[in-house]
RNA sequence: GCGGGGGUGCCCGAGCUGGACAAAGGGGGCGGACUUAAGAUCCGCUGGCGUAGGCCUGCGUGGGUUCAAAUCCCACCCCCCGCACCA
């Protein structure tokens, strides 16, 4: 084989020049754009847009080379494809860049510089649509860069007025569905900025995380609510007393009409969360020590005690004492000495036994207060377990009811949990008082001290009138479902995640008092926030490249205007009229749209299901009729980089531009292709780059050889070549079977390795036994192979295309079919015959290894076994009628052979199976032919002998064995 | 905690509708051919045993179902991801 010249590397950048070229052309002559094409069946593809605030990274570069596998194959197959593309601006984070570029933020400037961005173009990015202009930019260089197939007319951004537009007739719709809701929502608050914060808003890139507490409110004589918070309200049943910390400053407050008393920290943060907090007067904790209050839900009188452990800044400053439960309560019970005043209560049973939990561990780790260091640090532990273990193993008492006075009218409450599981008890109790207006919530930033960027405390604020997506409508819920029976999911493993998506899916806040983005059309004090933008913009792409065409004003676009694109509905000359809109325009947009929707394919990473991909179905299913909605989901994983996850704090952050200043394109989308079947995580190494590198340089020469060597036709060649050359393209047959099945099921790994190495080896090894020629079949084998890598390395395969002198485009070309080689059933079980006769002489050359010549022995006058036994197939328990008849025939070792036989005759084809009989006629025969294909195979010198050559008497005499039909024997020599 | 996914040989990774699985494919390592040499390329080996196509061990751990389990069931351990107003 020859010779081309050059090292990996070298080639590596001939591949980069290759890239390049034929991007050139492809563009020249337009073939990524898409057009209606009724003669054709239509196949429309979308992946998720990405949102501009950075260069593309090889997240995005799988995530859109898998689509742009499946339109360069789908068109192949005939298809009109459409893969668009556009990019999305809506959203806070590049507001965040942009305010930390006004305010000179360094470590800001210096991410961008190191981005590559030109510093003169930092100093634009205070305008935050330069900033996301920048980087759509460099986005689309990249894209195209890849050779992903986009028809770039299509593009938009997601603040563009066309688009607004539409996403306000989205938005009207919904509402007129009645899946908008309006309610109060709980957010980080900044009470500086009165905004709301989120993880980009905060120092160090915290979420602020809510925790829901229960409030339980006692009260004293005189009706004043001494809120305590509470994560376990089942616990109330066992309260001993309240403490209050005697330090720290409480405040009288009127709340709602009513009196309540509560830390000062604690009133602060309430005044966040209801309408009005009024202060009315100051008291030092140590003065509300001794006061009686009762127990909301038992009715019971207790007392207000001391304790220095209560934090003024958690939850309310007022805590109820459990010490049968809080190992905190009973250790500060035991520091003012009234652990045997106030008896532990005990409330929870563990393994259904009445439990001292938080007395036992206090007890028995010898703590005497809950005030000193050590103590409390001890006691914070052993909180945490006391209340895994109850609250994973433990039920309520069976004798709560008696906790409460006899006719309280709560008893029943305590009734209904008496026994359950303190899970359930906690969510029954929780609902109960929040109902019956015992108490009520109160939240907490859960991963507290949360800071603003200004410095200023994260609260949680109350937010009223917040606008939610109610994706908790049962009714929408259901039609969900019916719609994802109806969606294909790929890989289909992720559809239970789906399922369960849809599941607990609750109302969805979807707009923001600030960011890019489109207005709420019906309060625009409000922007709708970014995934709520887009759930069905895929749609917007089929028309707005016509909308641009014709020149139409965004005002004209109307949402009769979508409503009749979309949807079909109107009457198409009134609206003409009253937008001043052409009948003749309006039509053609509304064909386009028809044409290419319903979208085929959805392509994503994985991370959205749980909100994007579920969103797209839930507005689909609102919006669109069945036959519209979208047909598949193909889901892809996470991208790694040499094992580990890529970010940019671990510095293995790899921007497109990057990788393909070291790799062409080709290799980049092979090697993501490779690197995980779709749905799996994909690690991308050097070490892949370098091995498809060097597999394309190897595909590379050994077509440039094929090309430059002889060509012979079959008068020519020799009967063996004949023979091996049918056998070549049975296989060839048989391999794109394969591989056209494994496309259709989306299984791009396995097919690119039977492509890029089955194939290949193949090959290698027909011509190392026949030596290096053309014929019609190896030119054809050629031919396909480049059709076959094209979807994978499209430009790799252009250039071996015009090498080997066509003149088209291989990317125009037509997907070849298995039909194109002819299958011989015949040579089809011949070779699966020979297959057995490898593994035998693989199984035994381990012993031989010093042995270079195998001596086969074929059966050549025995009865035709294999036939007989094919009637035995049907049933596995006859194989031991077939052992008693082979038996009766005098066959040795019976049982073995059998087995043998009947494995081998499963996996045939039933036209193979008809075919069993020529095997045992020319079994000799067959081998004597494929001996040089072994040969090659397995380099040994085979020798073929039929049973009756005086040698093989020899051999026979001497192993002891003689051969059986499909059974020779194989002696090393 | 809840929900989803996963633990396979030196490594990565397929298989997981139960038999053809000592387990595809790739990589690495070792040995060999070629070469003045290196590289590239090609070939062989890469759980253990065995002078004949076989046996033993084995797919997170422990049980179970079955004539037969990497594959099915149960329990446990460990890892990853998501839990919302955030793209």
């Amino acid at each position: 084989m020859s010779s081309f010249t050059g090292s990996a590397t070298n080639f590596g950048s001939q591949l980069m020049e290759i890239s390049k070229k034929w991007l050139i052309e492809w563009e020249k002559h337009g073939v990524n754009e898409a057009n209606i094409d009724e003669s054709k069946p239509k196949f429309f593809v979308t992946a998720a847009f990405p949102y501009t605030n950075g260069p593309l990274h090889l997240g995005h570069a799988l995530t859109y080379s898998i689509p742009d596998v499946v339109i360069r194959y789908k068109r192949m197959k005939g298809y009109n494809v459409l893969f668009p593309m556009g990019f999305h601006f809506t959203g806070t984070p590049i507001i965040s860049i942009s305010e930390s570029i006004a305010r000179r933020d360094e470590k800001t400037i210096k991410r961008l510089l190191d981005d590559g961005v030109p510093i003169e173009v930092i100093e634009s990015f205070v305008n935050p649509i330069n900033l996301a202009l920048y980087f759509k930019d460099r986005a689309i260089n990249s894209l195209r860069n890849m050779l992903f197939m986009i028809d770039w007319r299509r593009s938009f951004t997601s603040v563009d007025k066309e688009f607004q537009k539409f996403v306000e007739w989205q938005f009207l719709k919904l509402r007129d569905a009645g899946y908008i809701v309006q309610g109060t929502h709980p957010v980080g608050w900044c009470p500086f900025h009165q905004s709301p914060v989120s993880m980009h808003d905060t120092l160090n890139d915290v979420e602020p995380e809510i925790q829901v507490f229960t409030l339980i409110f006692f009260r004293d004589e005189e009706n004043i609510i001494y809120p305590v918070a509470t994560l376990r309200p089942e616990t109330v049943y066992g309260v001993t007393n309240l403490w209050v910390n005697p330090e720290a400053t409480y405040v009288l407050v009127e709340v709602d009409g009513q009196r309540m008393l509560l830390s000062q920290e604690a009133s602060y943060k309430l005044s966040f969360q209801k309408k009005e907090v009024k202060p009315l007067m100051s008291i030092k904790g140590s003065s509300l020590v001794g006061r009686k209050v009762v127990n909301p839900l038992t009715m019971e009188k207790i007392e207000v005690l001391p304790a220095g452990f209560v934090d003024p800044d958690t939850g309310t400053g007022i805590v109820m004492s459990v010490p049968a439960h809080a190992p905190f309560d009973y250790a500060a019970l035991k520091e003012i000495g009234y652990e045997n005043t106030l008896k532990p209560i005990s409330i929870i049973d563990i393994d259904g036994k009445p439990s001292l939990l938080g007395v036992e561990v206090v007890n028995n780790q010898g703590i005497k207060t809950a005030s000193k260091e050590e103590d409390r640090k001890k006691l914070e532990e052993l909180t945490k377990d006391v209340y895994l273990r109850e609250f994973n193993s433990g039920s309520m008492s069976r004798e709560l009811s008696s906790r409460v006075s006899g006719e309280h009218i709560y008893l029943g409450i305590a009734k209904s949990i008496e026994g359950k599981p303190v899970k359930d008890a906690r969510e029954y109790l929780k609902e109960a008082i929040i109902k019956m207006k015992l108490g009520d919530v109160f939240y907490e930033i859960a991963n507290k001290p949360v800071y603003c960027r200004c410095g200023t405390k994260v609260v949680v604020k109350i937010v009223e009138n917040q606008w939610f997506i109610n994706y908790e409508d049962e009714n929408w819920k259901k039609k969900v479902y019916d719609a994802l029976r109806g969606i294909d999911i790929v890989p289909n493993d992720y559809r239970e995640q789906f399922v369960n998506t849809v599941g607990w899916l609750k109302k969805k806040a979807c707009a923001r008092s600030r960011g890019l983005g489109t207005p709420l059309p019906w309060d625009k004090s409000w922007i709708i926030e970014s995934l709520s933008d887009s759930t069905i913009y895929m749609a917007f792409y089929t028309v707005i490249h016509k909308i641009r065409m014709h020149g139409i004003n965004p005002e004209k676009l109307t949402p009769e205007f979508w409503d009749y694109v979309m949807l079909g509905i109107g009457d198409v000359n009134r609206l003409s009229a009253s937008l001043g809109i052409d009948k003749g325009i309006l039509e053609e947009i509304r064909k386009e749209f028809d044409y290419w929707y319903p979208l085929d394919n959805r392509h994503s990473g994985k991370d959205l299901i749980p909100n994007h991909l579920t969103f797209m179905v839930f507005n689909h299913v609102a919006i669109f009729p069945p036959e519209k909605w979208p047909k598949r989901i193909v889901v892809n994983g996470h991208i790694m980089v040499e094992g580990m996850k890529m970010s940019k704090s671990l510095g293995n952050f790899i921007t497109i531009d990057k990788a393909l200043k070291e790799v062409s394109s080709d290799v980049l989308r092979l090697s993501l292709i490779l690197g995980a079947e779709i749905g799996n995580d994909v690690n991308y190494t050097k070490q892949l780059t370098t091995t498809v590198t060097e597999t394309l340089e190897g595909i590379y020469e050994l077509v440039v050889s094929v090309n430059s060597s002889r060509h012979i036709t079959e008068e020519n060649m020799s009967e063996s070549t004949v023979f091996l050359e049918k056998t070549l393209e049975t296989k060839l047959h048989r391999l794109l079977q394969e591989i056209n099945e494994l496309m259709e099921n989306y299984k791009f790994r396995s097919a690119a390795i039977k492509i890029y190495h089955e194939i290949n080896n193949e090959l290698k090894l027909h011509f190392k036994i026949n030596g290096l020629y053309r014929s019609d079949l190896i030119n054809r084998i050629i031919d396909s192979w480049i059709k076959l890598m094209s979807p994978f390395t499209p430009a790799f395969a252009e250039e071996l295309w015009h090498l080997t002198g066509h003149k088209s485009f291989v990317v125009n070309e037509s997907w070849p079919d298995p039909s194109m080689f002819v299958k011989s059933d015949e040579h089809a079980l011949f070779l699966k015959y020979i297959d057995t006769i490898v593994d035998d002489i693989g199984n035994l050359r381990n012993l031989f290894s010093d042995k270079k010549e195998v001596i086969i022995v074929a059966s050549s006058s025995k009865p035709c076994y294999p036939a007989k036994a094919r009637s035995y197939l049907a049933d596995n328990n006859q194989l031991r009628e077939l052992t008693r008849l082979l038996a009766r025939e005098g066959v040795p070792s019976p049982h073995d052979y059998a087995r043998r036989i009947v494995a081998f005759l499963k996996n045939l084809t039933m036209d193979e199976l008809n075919k069993i009989e020529k095997l045992c006629e020319y079994e000799v025969e067959i081998l004597r032919k494929m001996s040089s294909y072994l040969e090659g195979l397995l380099n040994l010198k085979i020798k073929i002998l039929s049973e009756e050559a005086p040698e093989a008497q020899e051999y026979i005499v001497k192993k002891k064995q003689s051969p059986l039909p499909m059974r020779p024997v194989i002696i090393f020599k």
